[in-house]
DNA sequence: CGTTCCCTTGACACCGATCAACTCTGGTGG
DNA sequence: CCACCAGAGTTGATCGGTGTCAAGGGAACG
């Protein structure tokens, strides 16, 4: 199976972006593999700017990430959004969120999306079935806790600059990991503003910050294109370790 | 038993935390109550201002909290600390860390806290031998990353005054599900200097957003004891919408 | 070829950081 | 009992980062 996303350049590229991601964490036999196959059959086109499940609702299946971006986002009384993640392919946009209930947040498209539609039933007959899968489910959950956490520190402890650079840090490594980095370079499908809602900054400051960064020559981005040009030194203006993400290489 | 917290005033506050608090989330019949005991049989004391694991560290077992408080923090380069978590009696601190190997962050005691050493194989054991329990962890689990993702958007979205009026509110419900919340007053044991960590702001703002509500006289705060004098004033002030936390009244 | 969305730039206001000094409290020891 | 001290809280003055407002530019698209 090839992926349409223009990065398809070999056969591990081309694998299920979900097999790649959990193969970061823990090693899969083919067994595993095929089983993570079967999850991948009922899939959905999803329109950009469209929610892959709203705030409130109470979702009937998991939805899993083949292709495109997502993002988690809170609406705000007052007008305002929060992104509070970014969902790229091999993610689960709301793994076990049955069990709570409600989505207290929405997962909106921010590109054309490919979307799994995974039952509970196939989920859990599947973690039973395999340890090695039980285990990776739960340390993927725990990755992205981990992730929200430095989130809090973006938002928390560093300027602008920072932030936008720890960022940019964190999405190279996670599309690496799924293998959508080609050169240095990579899809982010964001807007300015979808940034700014990300970071908890305005949009006009969000671009004042990557111009600093492109001044410095730590990037190209332009077209939802992004270029990391010295990584080193990027991730050394945002202070990034990238221990947090917890995989394996790195 | 009684917990020496000074607030055990009757049989159902002076059960076990961890029993009171997976309570909130699911049914448990007398079986999973007895399991859940079972837990809390190797209990460890600490001292306020020491880790309960440290950054970097590798868990051997689970960390229960029982009495006290905790934080969970990260160090910064540059000296600065962000705490992304407060643990109350009733949390796990690390529960299912192992899978992860190393800790990606620190964990101090606030107070004086009693801790439970769960043993890997014995959560194990437990959660394979209820089905209820299982799911009972998964959601606090979940629940936990939400409000993760609510300290991002106090970090992101909310001003000064917004954002410790809010971290109160949840801290007061947190509270209350285990039972150690008395006429609007509970024990906050921190200083404003760990306030200001954990919002991302400094202790001197802090200072003057603390004052802030108290001339609201929306709460009051001293000597770590926390009244929160009208609470649907509180939560309008915080912009405060309790449905994250998935509590099953509220 | 005009509309729309996104990016860019400048001016200005303000929130919150920083620095420094002072108070208050509780604890310790003479 | 008092002197001293350390930690926490409080206050004022000043500075800088970021938000806000407003206007303009450029590319994609019908």
């Amino acid at each position: 199976m090839r992926l349409a996303s223009g990065f398809a350049g070999d056969d591990v590229v081309a694998e299920n972006p979900l097999v790649r991601k959990l193969r970061a964490y823990s090693d899969l036999d083919s067994d595993d593999m095929a089983r993570l196959e079967e999850l991948c059959v009922n899939v959905h086109c999803i329109e950009p700017r469209c929610d892959i499940i709203g705030d409130g609702q109470r979702p009937e299946h998991n939805n899993l990430m083949l292709e495109g971006w997502g993002a988690r986002y809170k609406d705000l009384p007052d007008g305002e959004r929060q992104i509070v993640g970014f969902l790229i392919p091999g993610d689960f946009c709301d793994l076990h969120v049955t069990l709570l209930g409600k989505m207290d947040h929405g997962i909106c498209a921010l590109t054309r999306c490919r979307v799994a539609y995974v039952p509970d039933q196939l989920l859990t007959r599947i973690t039973s079935s395999s340890a090695t899968l039980a285990r990776a489910f739960w340390r993927s959950t725990l990755v992205d806790e981990a992730i929200l956490r430095s989130w809090v520190i973006n938002n928390g402890q560093r300027d602008a600059v920072e932030a936008v650079a720890h960022l940019f840090c964190e999405m190279h490594l996670r599309m690496t990991n799924v293998g959508l980095v080609r050169d240095h370079q990579f899809t982010v499908p964001v807007t300015q503003q979808d940034l700014g809602d990300a970071l908890g900054m305005s949009m006009v400051h969000t671009n004042r910050a990557l111009q600093n960064l492109r001044a410095e020559s730590l990037i190209q981005f332009a077209k939802k294109e992004l270029t990391i040009l010295d990584l080193d030194r990027l991730r050394q203006r945002a202070r990034f370790d990238p221990s947090y993400l917890h995989l394996r290489r790195e």
